[in-house]
DNA sequence: CGGGGCCTTGACGTGATTCAATAAAGGTGG
DNA sequence: CCACCTTTATTGAATCACGTCAAGGCCCCG
């Protein structure tokens, strides 16, 4: 497809606005917002916005799935966070330079919803009230950041694809079966390794009977098993 | 020394307030705030802060060094940053959760001001017009983290160790001489890199004429050539 | 049936860590 | 000022984890 603009359904407006970041925003402000938004629609592959790029707006993942990815010398590429859909992304670059840090690609064929800068600043500066929920979020990147660079510059391989899986278990229970978010080349290089080394893990978990694959739906028989491994790995 | 408490003087005062983040702050906010805060002598390895402690109060070092760690499993440490005087630090923590993200320890003998939340947040409340420097503040450290995260999961140890110099060059000219802003194995920690490993690197570029080291003094005579030694090692 | 993603598996190479020994520098007290 | 001890830095050899290269299997879709 083409990425054809077009306009934004109540039922989408209503999945925006329950964000954390917006839930906060008057009826008023928050319509007057979205009338300069529009939709995208992305192939899969398609870039949405490059490193370094200037940017001019922030996004809304409607379905789909969008990788936010830095290049290093010699075209390889490290992949930063997965969205989700539901998920808005890039809003944090608003407040500095006006240029995006990572690249945007897609993962799968996507939709999302462009919001621009501009009427976006110009809200939050006549509703100051609005800024703290800004703070927090900026604020919650920044810890996810940090872990993320403890994982990465800490733990091996096996440590941290356990420690990726146990993140996306519900909370602490019994058997739990979760799925990957994504094709397991796009986990590995979220996890910083090649797609062999993450599958060399997982069929080491396999055989070790602390995990069962099928494709990319996933059934951890004992979590806290899992994490002694880790730890002990 | 003891972490003895004391009052600010106003050589203190002003070096505060020319930070970027108190800068547009009015005299008499910015005083009734350093009235609520302390001075504190740190020694050498003394524990500032520990990670997930609840986060009361942030930092501006006036002397000494500061080392902000994160803690893997196994004693291992990871240094996300190396703190130099005249530099405010954890104030990014005031906005989430309020527990301190990393450890905070003396790398050297220090002297902190010790600044707490609970004045700083209300009058950012009662100010709203600071918040946007407050969110280019965040910002700043969102971006500088991609940028680790980047060089950690993407780089060799000889790219690192080159960023990182290259970085502390001033404005690139010719022949620089800068030194190592702490002990070299403090630095290597915060590369993600042994000290062997560290000390290696140094070595081979000593023998391919690239650099000159002087205890913790080091030459560049050609920067240039140190970029392209690393874009091509 | 055939082609093309996607994933898995094996053999091999390499860069970084680990372990260990040594050297150099700094601090302390006699 | 020197002897002594501690901390810091360097260097070498052995090891290991991960990446690379290459081959093969599986599954979906035409």
């Amino acid at each position: 497809m083409m990425s054809a603009p077009s306009a934004i359904d109540s039922n989408v407006r209503t999945r925006i606005q329950r964000t954390p970041l917006f839930s906060a925003w008057s009826e008023g402000a928050f319509g007057a917002l979205l009338e300069q938004a529009r939709m995208r629609q992305l192939d899969l592959g398609e870039i949405l916005f490059h490193e370094g790029e200037e940017a001019r707006a922030f996004y809304f993942l409607l379905a789909g799935e969008i990788d936010l990815i830095t290049l290093g010398a010699g075209g390889r590429e490290k992949i930063v966070e997965i969205i989700q859909v539901d998920d808005l992304f890039a809003e944090a670059v608003a407040f500095l330079g006006g240029r995006y840090p990572v690249q945007a690609a897609a993962g799968l064929a996507s939709t999302v919803v462009e919001i621009p800068f501009a009427p976006f600043m110009a809200t939050l500066q006549g509703h100051q009230e609005l800024m703290p929920q800004m703070l927090a979020r900026l604020s919650m990147r920044l810890h996810y950041l940090i872990k993320e660079l403890r994982h990465l510059s800490m733990e091996s391989a096996n440590q941290r694809v356990a420690s990726y899986l146990l993140d996306l278990c519900p909370a602490g229970g019994e058997c739990v079966e979760i799925s990957l978010p994504a094709k397991k080349a796009a986990v590995a290089a979220r996890l910083g390794l090649t797609p062999e080394t993450f599958s060399r893990v997982l069929g080491r978990l396999r055989k070790a009977g602390l995990l069962r694959v099928d494709k990319r739906c996933l059934q951890i028989p004992d979590p806290q098993a899992l994490r002694r491994w880790a730890d002990s790995s």
